[in-house]
DNA sequence: TGCAATTGTCTATATCAATAGACATTTCGA
DNA sequence: TCGAAATGTCTATTGATATAGACAATTGCA
């Protein structure tokens, strides 16, 4: 891992952005924990195989993400890193699964609309695609960082009201007790990965370029009956999951 | 989903790579599945807000990974379209998983180190750093094309020989069999996204900016010992983990 | 056949990305 | 207090990226 860190050029990604994700991740991986600092200008110049001033750009967007700060005749150092662990388990819950890793959690309702269900949905909810679903667009941060945002639906007759409740107590868990669902259990979740859209990168507090995990997730009663579909998009340099066996 | 696909200026990204990102997250959604076909170049430049130039840059981005054929006179045909699903149980194995859904499956071996453990793999694996461990680079392929690039290591002692018998099946849990272990199960899976380093794009020949799912795997024998810690680096695009709880 | 739709090619221009070198400014320790 | 080490700023040059417009070549259909 001492190796020669690459990156590649003529490839549409311009080299500091490259040398960008490759320090922030880095970052995250506590490789410079030692010193809290990133290595000089001119030792990450060589290390990449290029000029300093292309560090230089890419140390001034990590600045500008908030992730670094320069200061002259110091070095660079680092001002946040994080990466939180998010368990994907039978019992998965967005805020218990955070749990001691943040200070305090907060969870945005965006959005809450009444819709006929797409085929995709209608499939997760076992329903019938145009049957009456409630969408519930939703932003969960941690310490102040957004973490991700989420899209989810819900029968509407069963549900009906979620999305105050929801409101009112931003989590999931309490809202669906208030509707009378004591317990309910992750039942099925699909992890992809891809580049954020405009929309996301804006919510999240990303630059382009960045990647999200996807988590596709069905949850249902203890009887097994789906009681939501969700569509969860996270900040992969912020967090992982963990899939205990 | 009907409206404005929106890429972004001056973020070290460049718009016709935006753009073909786009374009096959599409056609591995099924979104052109109707016609078979990307819209016409003139759609697609209105669609992005782009230079029609510009949309030809990424579709002979995607033509050079094979992905899309341009026929003049016609359109822009889609050639290839595959995203394999990898459960995440308990029994996770690579090439059972993938099961039925690629006609062929290949494993290469590219290489095979005796080292001594690294802190983090010490504690994956229940050992002391510096002991010996056997590391196994290994490919594997669905249907001729790569889908992950695999770190693994063993226990150098209970699993003397492990490459070679790796070598000759193809696969580890045949491999664990020849040694005397008949058995073993999936104890932890972490899953995180980042950008392809140089020698990982190569070998699954994707493009620079290409995403990776990166499961970093523990396994264990029935009585928990741990077997193999294995770092699992995935093309994004084709394929993602289910979870079944 | 002829035309509309579509991809292919060429020229020109402006902006961004990257390199190169020089020198200023700040910090910290010998 | 001096100097080494580090970041900050400036100029200049080259190649990649993006836009713009015009027209050629191919396909498929009326």
């Amino acid at each position: 891992m001492a190796g020669l860190k690459q990156v590649q050029r003529q490839t549409g990604v311009a080299l500091w952005r490259q040398i960008a994700d490759r320090i922030r991740e880095a970052i995250g991986n506590g490789a410079y924990d030692e010193t809290g600092m990133v290595p000089p200008e001119t030792v990450l110049a060589l290390q990449f195989g290029v000029n300093r001033h292309t560090v230089r750009s890419a140390l001034a967007a990590l600045a500008q993400e908030g992730i670094v700060r320069a200061v002259q005749g110091r070095g660079t150092l680092i001002e946040r890193k994080e990466r939180l662990s998010f368990p994907i388990t039978r019992r998965t819950r967005f805020t218990a699964g955070i749990g001691d890793q943040a200070r305090e959690m907060r969870s945005l309702l965006l959005d809450e609309v009444t819709e006929e269900a797409s085929v995709e949905v209608a499939r997760w909810l076992g329903l019938k695609p145009g049957a009456q679903v409630i969408r519930l667009e939703t932003l969960r941060e941690a310490d102040r960082r957004p973490v991700s945002k989420a899209t989810s639906w819900f029968p509407a007759e069963r549900f009906a009201g979620i999305g105050e409740a929801y409101g009112k107590h931003q989590s999931i868990t309490k809202a669906f007790a208030e509707l009378g669902l004591a317990d309910y259990v992750r039942a099925t979740t699909e992890v992809t990965a891809a580049h954020a859209d405009t929309a996301d990168l804006a919510d999240l507090e990303l630059t382009p370029g960045a990647i999200l995990l996807i988590a596709k997730a069905m949850n249902t009663d203890l009887d097994g009956v789906p009681v939501q579909y969700s569509i969860s998009r996270f900040a992969a340099d912020r967090v992982q999951f963990t899939i205990e066996n």
